[in-house]
RNA sequence: GGCUGGGUAGCUCAGCUGGUUAGAGCGGUGGAUUCAUAACCCACAGGUCGACGGUUCAAGUCCGUCUCCAGCCA
């Protein structure tokens, strides 16, 4: 039996994120996990906050707090909205956690001892009045080019020109503004990336055509383009801290210097990847707490990672496009450097017997964009998802996102098309159908499902329909094209509105009411497919149908064919929900645009 | 500047390895219906597929040039 394993990009801890995140990893990672498990097949979802970084530590420090207490605080709220918004993570973890600390030092000793990482001098601005290292883009000045004043050290906002910290004009720092700065030697590890391009590109060049276009051309670019060995420690405090003094010789001998690498930590796209197995971990370890035990056996979480355990597993990531260089070239280069070792002379070898699984199915999105512009957290600019849930349920913002998924190209939200699309599809076509024979089963069949009657040409060749529809819509599931499957789940409702129409069983009951009966007990059977249909988009309402005709749910996902509207026992109590979806009124259109900004924003 | 993606009906988008009258939803028009959240169902609505040139029996779909938009440049 195959599992799968499915994890989304990490949102980074600083931030209440935007319906963009939503819509660029997390939802379609969970439309994706819950349509595997409605399937029957063994799946886990796993997600984490990524808490590391220098960004973190000057937000705690606005905060009023130390980094660990306003990342604890910051993943609670997330943790919440998530929940809220029906993301049915198996577990939600934390870069920070001990696990990934463990593992994190782990790869990096490996990497170390063979013959992957390198100890290379980089010079660094350090600010004597904050006392610290700053990052490129915490120090700011003139631009050499341009003349504009606040300038980064990384990039100029106004000329666009990449720049070095050193270039800048007047620089100062950017936590302080003191311009008592100066450039310090500091001794850092470089991963040896370039070592892998061979590797890589052989890895990538096999994914073509399976993977989204824009993953392989992004992925290949960086490797066309030549790929640098990178950077992955940081002269800041709050992460996983170099174990350099645990670690052996490399394979010339050579030991780290423990002394230059004291005090740093590692970058967070080092450890932020590998938390997708430190989360794997964590939730090993919940669930034998929650059995009693004290911790878990390595098996439980490294069945889903170490081979030839994992065999059996189907890896699915999904990420923005911005993220798409990490999975493809960092996060690889990291698992298959511990895959492996070489010798004093260069010669490679398996390091041991149970290598790291890669990623399988890589799914990137391009950008939600909102009015054609980007979400903006600092211009109050678009929805984020605490504001997106006091407006309107979950089920709103998840059929709209999934409908209108940025998976080939930009998508864009605007007020007036999320108004639109959401009373369609949800109010007028799915609530309404739900409503329409629920209501005419309570007051001609007495709330119960009708027995008797025989299928006419009108049943079969819905059935036929549904099950064309269904293969289709399936098929879209498997290929995690989840817009066009919204399509597809859209045309079956439609097929169930247009049956009863033509059934017309209110015609019918006063010359045949076994007739009538028929199309009530088919059209109360469409009711029960579609809570399981719709149940990986917007599970919350999902059950409130499947309840309104006393069906499983979460319900199997069906395969289709004979006894597909066959599912409910003659006699089973019915009784029409309340209103599924309340219409997105014109005034509210009207307010939301004024509050969260419209076209000319 | 380099690179990546994209410019298809009023709007938002589908169109895989080139092949009958270029598709869907929304909007619009007409019709049908009254069980239902004034909902549902049916039909129609003609867009030189960014521009030009080329390859081919045949191009939105391949090649070249140009143009516009977006993003990326560690």
């Amino acid at each position: 039996m195959s599992r799968t394993l499915i994890t989304s990009a990490l949102p980074y801890i600083n931030g209440i994120k935007h319906l963009g995140t939503l819509a660029g990893s997390m939802l379609p990672a969970d439309v994706y996990a819950r349509f595997k498990r409605a399937q029957g097949i063994e799946t886990l979802y796993l997600c984490a906050t990524d808490e590391h970084g220098t960004t973190t530590e000057l937000a705690a420090a606005e905060a009023g707090l130390d980094p660990a207490t306003f990342c604890e605080r910051a993943h609670k709220v997330q943790h919440d909205l998530g929940r809220r918004f029906g993301l049915s993570w198996d577990h939600f973890g934390r870069s920070s956690s001990p696990q990934n600390h463990r593992l994190t030092q782990q790869f990096a000793r490996q990497l170390w001892e063979a013959g992957f990482i390198e100890e290379r001098v980089t010079q660094q601005v350090y600010s004597n009045t904050d006392r610290r290292f700053l990052p490129d883009r915490y120090v700011i000045g003139t631009c050499p080019h341009c003349g504009y004043e606040a300038a980064r050290g990384d990039q100029c906002e106004n000329c666009t020109r990449v720049l070095d910290p050193t270039d800048l004009i007047n620089p100062r720092s950017a936590v302080s503004g003191s311009t008592d700065i100066e450039v310090r030697s500091s001794k850092h590890l470089f991963l040896r990336q370039s070592v892998f391009s061979d590797k890589l590109r052989g890895w990538i060049d096999a994914k073509k055509g399976q993977w989204p276009l824009i993953v392989t051309s992004t992925a290949l670019k960086w490797l066309d383009e030549g790929l640098q060995d990178r950077g992955i420690t940081r002269d800041v405090a709050w992460g996983v801290p170099v174990n350099a003094d645990a670690w052996g010789p490399n394979p010339d001998g050579q030991r780290p210097d423990v002394e230059g690498l004291a005090g740093k930590v590692f970058y967070v796209w080092f450890d932020a990847p590998i938390e997708y197995i430190g989360v794997t971990w964590e939730w090993a370890d919940a669930r034998a707490v929650a059995a009693g035990r004290t911790a878990a056996d390595d098996q439980d979480w490294e069945r889903w990672w170490r081979l030839p355990l994992a065999a059996d597993v189907t890896y699915s990531e999904f990420m923005g496009k911005d993220n798409i260089p990490f999975h493809t070239v960092g996060f690889p280069t990291t698992l298959l450097g511990v895959n492996e070792k070489t010798d004093g002379k260069g010669v490679w070898s398996p390091a041991s017997n149970a290598p790291w699984k890669l990623v399988d199915e890589l799914k990137g999105f391009n950008y939600l964009d909102y009015y054609g512009g980007k979400f903006s957290t600092s211009q109050g600019r678009g929805v984020f998802m605490d504001q997106a849930l006091e407006l309107l349920p979950a089920d709103y913002w998840r059929w709209w996102i999934t409908a209108n998924s940025p998976e080939t190209s930009d998508a864009t939200f605007t007020w007036e098309q999320f108004q639109a699309q959401v009373n369609a599809d949800l109010a007028d076509v799915l609530g309404n159908f739900v409503n329409r024979i629920c209501k005419f089963a309570e007051t001609r069949f007495d709330a119960a499902v009708p027995a008797g009657g025989e299928w006419g040409e009108l049943e079969r060749k819905l059935a036929a329909d549904v099950d064309a529809k269904l293969a289709e819509l399936t098929g879209f599931m498997e290929g995690r094209e989840f817009r066009k499957a919204t399509t597809a789940l859209r045309q079956i409702w439609v097929l169930g509105n247009g049956y009863l129409t033509e059934a017309a069983p209110w015609t019918a009951f006063k010359a045949d009411p076994q007739r009538a009966g028929v199309a009530v007990r088919v059209g109360l059977n469409l009711v029960a497919l579609f809570a399981a249909l719709a149940e990986p988009f917007i599970p919350f309402t999902a059950e409130k149908i499947a309840g309104a005709v006393g069906a499983p749910f979460p319900g199997r996902w069906p395969a289709g064919g004979v006894g597909l509207l066959d599912q409910l026992a003659p006699g089973q109590a019915v009784r029409a929900p309340e209103v599924l979806f309340r219409k997105v009124e014109d005034a509210q259109v009207a307010e939301w645009r004024e509050r969260f900004g419209g076209p000319e924003a």
